[in-house]
DNA sequence: TTGGGTGCAAAGGCTTTGCATGTGA
DNA sequence: TCACATGCAAAGCCTTTGCACCCAA
């Protein structure tokens, strides 16, 4: 999806920034790995193979950037890292938010989608009278990798 | 609920650990405000109106402490605090996990039940073979009260 | 040309850790 | 008595910020 990049420039245009390498060089690492959740220092370590001269202060505040722009999405493990990873709206199925299952054992991420939650929201706003405009669902347990392993090593 | 602070004590011993005054007021101070999300500053503060010479470094360790024993539930909203509140588990509907309403406006967190997500896990199970073991769902939005207030304002 | 962008280093801010002293059991 | 707990201060660690230089537009 190399429409991305130029969705990008024409989103930096508008809003009176100006295109940079830097810039261009940090969304393309995010942009290759869908799926992927980088932490600052990671994409830091992609980009300065292409950009060794790149600072990690100027990775943190384009990840800003690129996250209020919403191009990327944050996801917060509670590891002390905050990660990033290309936003889903970009992505093929453009559908809304997607929710991450992840792993105990290997640590691995993965995605699902769901509108599971419309329904709950719906309820919400009817006995709560609170109006949901964003959510975040995290699902913690063991990917059927592991759950096989386990089984095998006794 | 007073016996929490009985069951705090056997959890303690059977551990090996020790009885301290810091620590039951810790538990105290979250006991007694269930609901409330306080970070570690706010537990400490209010702490020390009991034991002004208490050191921020117990009650960090403390928390880590009632939240390893499952005392207490952690809570992350991303703006740089962690915050803490008395385990659901400990409360008077002893059901499993609850889950955060965020009030974007005012910051109020209300909190709901609901099982909707066995049905999910049940699904992911089947098709992605991702066992669920646990979850966590923040919904984001405007409380009752913020919204009138903005029918209100014009 | 020129104001936003970048790199570097220092500063911030929450949390953890080292160590000597204190204290439940 | 004695191992665990505490207080204090220092250290850690991710992230942000200040500032002089650089470079898209």
């Amino acid at each position: 999806m190399p429409n991305n990049q130029e969705q990008f420039k024409v989103l930096l245009r508008t809003n009176g920034l100006k295109v940079t390498n830097q810039r261009i060089a940090i969304l393309e690492v995010l942009n290759n790995r869908p799926g992927k959740h980088l932490t600052a220092e990671e994409i830091y370590d992609y980009v300065r193979k292409e950009y060794p001269d790149i600072g990690l202060a100027t990775v943190y505040r384009t990840i800003q950037l690129l996250s209020e722009l919403n191009l990327i999405d944050k996801l917060n493990l509670d590891d002390g890292y905050v990660r990033y990873e290309i936003g889903a709206k970009n992505q093929e199925d453009s559908s809304h938010h997607h929710h991450h299952l992840i792993c105990l054992e290997c640590g691995n991420i993965y995605a699902f989608q769901d509108d599971l939650l419309e329904n709950l929201e719906n309820r919400i706003k009817e006995t709560l009278g609170f109006e949901v405009l964003d959510h975040e669902v995290k699902l913690y347990g063991h990917c059927k990798e592991c759950v096989n392993q386990e089984g095998e090593a006794i």
